[in-house]
DNA sequence: TCGTTTTTGTACCGTCTTGCACATAAATAG
DNA sequence: CTATTTATGTGCAAGACGGTACAAAAACGA
């Protein structure tokens, strides 16, 4: 007989994998790669050690799973910004709006961004970490150096834009907010700096 | 009578506190402060675990201090960047060209700011990490965005430019480049963003 | 009902961690 | 030479840490 559901043989799982590893991040999000123990970890996700342990590997391939997924989840994001209907502006407004709120996320203090946040400490001396943090680094300033090339073929850029200069500032812009957030700065203050950097570059006459 | 030296009257220390300071925050600057152990830091410093007590106070203690030594050094080394002789873009080469040496200073891996690399990280929940942060990034602020009013002053910069806005993008620059070094990216990485961030700037035309 | 499979939960192991107690060494003062 | 003062170095205590062994539990198949 064929089975109507595909549910496995043995005994199920009392936890949601995708939820568990939210919550594993948000445990390292607040406290770091080696700020976390696996007590805290096993706390945040409601499952005890052994079951983290099967369900994800050690601590650290539990936090490289959670620092990819964030990756690919910033750039989708990226790329969904910059696809917007409107004009380079209102898609710079949008990509700034959605990054401040998930920087000041969460009931507590704001921990600005999961990547740049936890994975630059961890980075030297790991590979995997640095390749991650190279892929997101990468994969923001293309997307946005795209979305601005096309500005420029619109004529919303001057023609002689560098467009490769201006993603990277942008990029930088961004990533100051993520740090700024997590350093205590307050909404108002990073909605300042985004508004400067987005006035900057939707105000550029040709030189 | 009086004394010739003004030694102490016990026995002499076995270290310089200035030396085993900047041997702590080396240890600190490759590890993170949760990734660095006193074993470490007794190793690094060549004190055993009660000097390094006696000297500075618990863990938390050394890397503050250590902390506040770097930041105030920072921003000397700004102030005297903008202070030097010539022009915006001279005095930002000099800015940009000390920031990457800094980064890529040591024997092994790059290893970024010590500041971005570690501080971010124990941000939350830490007040005074936070303040030390605050200072460094408000301080760098307000340097930069002196020197472009002078520019802006003496005609170097448009005369309608946002000094503000440009000087939150060029500390974002500098320390994009910080992390993107703590990433493993190349020198020639790192100078091609600066140079194209400097050359942005100082090529700006009135709107 | 009984065996099989998979997950759970307790309990544990060896190691590393921070921080300190205490005896010893090296200097000065008299 | 002796007392005093300060720093050193061994060594330890109490607990946190990452990781796992093992038995009980909860599902399925027959």
């Amino acid at each position: 007989m064929v089975h109507k559901s595909e549910r496995p043989r043995g005994r199920p799982r009392a936890y949601d994998p995708d939820q568990a590893l939210a919550r594993a991040r948000d445990a390292f999000w607040q406290g770091g790669f080696s700020g976390t123990s696996l007590d805290e970890l096993a706390a945040a996700t409601g499952m005890n050690r052994p079951s983290l342990y099967a369900a994800f590997g050690d601590k650290r391939a539990l936090y490289l799973e959670a620092l990819r997924r964030t990756k690919d989840g910033l750039l989708a994001g990226t790329s969904a910004a910059m696809a917007a209907p409107g004009g380079l502006k209102a898609n710079l407004e949008l990509f700034f709006g959605k990054a401040i709120d998930a920087y000041l996320a969460g009931d507590g203090e704001a921990r600005g961004c999961f990547v740049i946040g936890t994975a630059l400490t961890e980075a030297v001396g790991d590979p995997d970490i640095k390749a991650i943090l190279h892929e997101t680094f990468t994969g923001l300033d293309s997307r946005l150096a795209e979305r601005l090339e096309r500005a420029r073929a619109e004529g919303e850029l001057p023609a002689d834009a560098d467009v490769e200069a201006l993603g990277y500032l942008l990029s930088a812009a961004v990533h100051g907010l993520a740090m700024r957030s997590r350093a205590g700065e307050p909404r108002e203050a990073l909605e300042g700096w985004a508004r400067g950097a987005i006035n900057h570059v939707t105000s550029l006459r040709r030189a």
